[in-house]
DNA sequence: GCAAAAGTGTTCTGTCTACACCCATGT
DNA sequence: ACATGGGTGTAGACAGAACACTTTTGC
């Protein structure tokens, strides 16, 4: 079926992560071309000879939604013969936690936010890779508060529960979630509080950007789900 | 510099980790050509037309050291479009954790185990990809009992524990250890005791290979030493 | 009998979990 | 005054860390 040469293609591909709408959200762009024309697949391109994987993903990021400087981190890179169905495509994934506010808005009706737990028909094994997201984020979230990249740069702790909550998959308890957000290194309260409610307003905390820049770094997928 | 068409090549590298001596040790092969000629490398091959990167890595690591059905994963995939000097190689490192025992004696000097803390100088990226892979291979640990894969079929728990100590780089408490590890799910209490020694003869463990199997996945290198 | 490694428990400390009521504001 | 989300503390369970002596064997 295959010859036996060295000549691969390589891409990268970006799985998007917002929040709103009390869901968490994945950015899908519909194939106009063969193959899985018609389906929805996350945003791609070819790595270029002059950049790297990251800033490969980097500017697929930025040309696909506007964002830059984010959390952008290397997931996993999927290489089966058959992932494609015409040619032999080794795709590098990186996945992404973005404000909804700073991507630029869409008039595209083919370029779509979607609930990660309610996805259309997708393209190529894209399924699987933002499966691999959400099990990414919720591995890096354990491990640092990785989910700042989902609010506003002035947010409420009820906010960032909520997000927390959507990563993790599962409700938190209000008390025992502020005890230990609240000595987050980084993690800053100010002395604003949240207008435009019709209750009780809340206090606003922000993020430090220095220790925001800290969270970029690499990290290994790893299988809690099995011995010990 | 580059011309920006779409042909890299693509390798896997694998990271082969074994245990003797009290010391961690790598597998390094001398390179006979140019780039890099006389420095040492760590085993790899170009990914073949037909084979996923799994299977790429499993022949590379098949070929190198007639070891087959070992701990192996995916570690992280380099590109940066100067790790080559002189063609576009990305590489999709993986790391294996193999027993020296069932590793092929090498009567050629050029292929040789080196101590993974006194590395020699190295070809590529190699030194920053067996950085990676000792910290993915703790982080690993943290999680599931890997060390299983450097220690005989049967093996003591001083054995064991020197496997984790090598591996986290520091010392470990035997009654701490112990206490821990006894509990661990598929390890089994044989009726034998180690012979050969001039001491007290200690008692054998093994662990069952339906567990072993589980042990394979997928997991995401994280950055611990920051925020948090 | 002594040298050397094997083996064995308890206490303390910090972290995670469960859980319920009052507060401040807008309407 | 009431409805709504904001904000707060304590007690029990559990996991990890510190720590020292006795046992078994070969020589």
């Amino acid at each position: 079926m295959f010859n036996e040469t060295r000549t691969h293609e390589i891409t990268v591909d970006t799985v998007i992560l917002t929040m709103f709408d009390d869901e968490l959200k994945v950015l899908l762009i519909k194939r106009h071309n063969e193959p899985f024309k018609d389906k929805w697949a996350i945003p791609g391109g070819y790595v270029r000879m002059s950049e790297n994987l990251d800033q490969a993903a980097e500017r697929v990021l930025k040309e696909k939604t506007g964002v830059d400087n984010v959390f952008l981190e290397q997931l996993y890179t999927f290489g089966d013969p058959l992932r494609h169905p015409t040619s032999r495509v080794i795709t590098c994934a990186y996945f992404a936690l973005v404000r909804a506010n700073d991507v630029q808005v869409f008039s595209d009706p083919d370029v779509a936010w979607h609930n990660v737990n309610d996805l259309p028909p997708l393209a190529f094994d894209h399924k699987q890779i933002i499966e691999y997201s959400k099990k990414g984020t919720r591995e890096r979230l354990e491990v640092c508060p990785v989910a700042y990249q989902l609010l506003n740069e002035k947010f409420t702790l009820t906010e960032m529960q909520k997000a927390y909550e959507l990563i993790m998959g599962k409700q938190l308890d209000k008390r025992n979630f502020r005890k230990k957000v609240l000595c987050t290194e980084g993690l800053i309260e100010l002395n604003e509080f949240s207008k435009f409610t019709s209750k009780r307003p809340a206090r606003l905390y922000t993020f430090d950007k220095i220790n925001l820049d800290s969270l970029r770094g690499h990290f290994i997928m790893s299988n809690k789900e099995k011995v010990c």
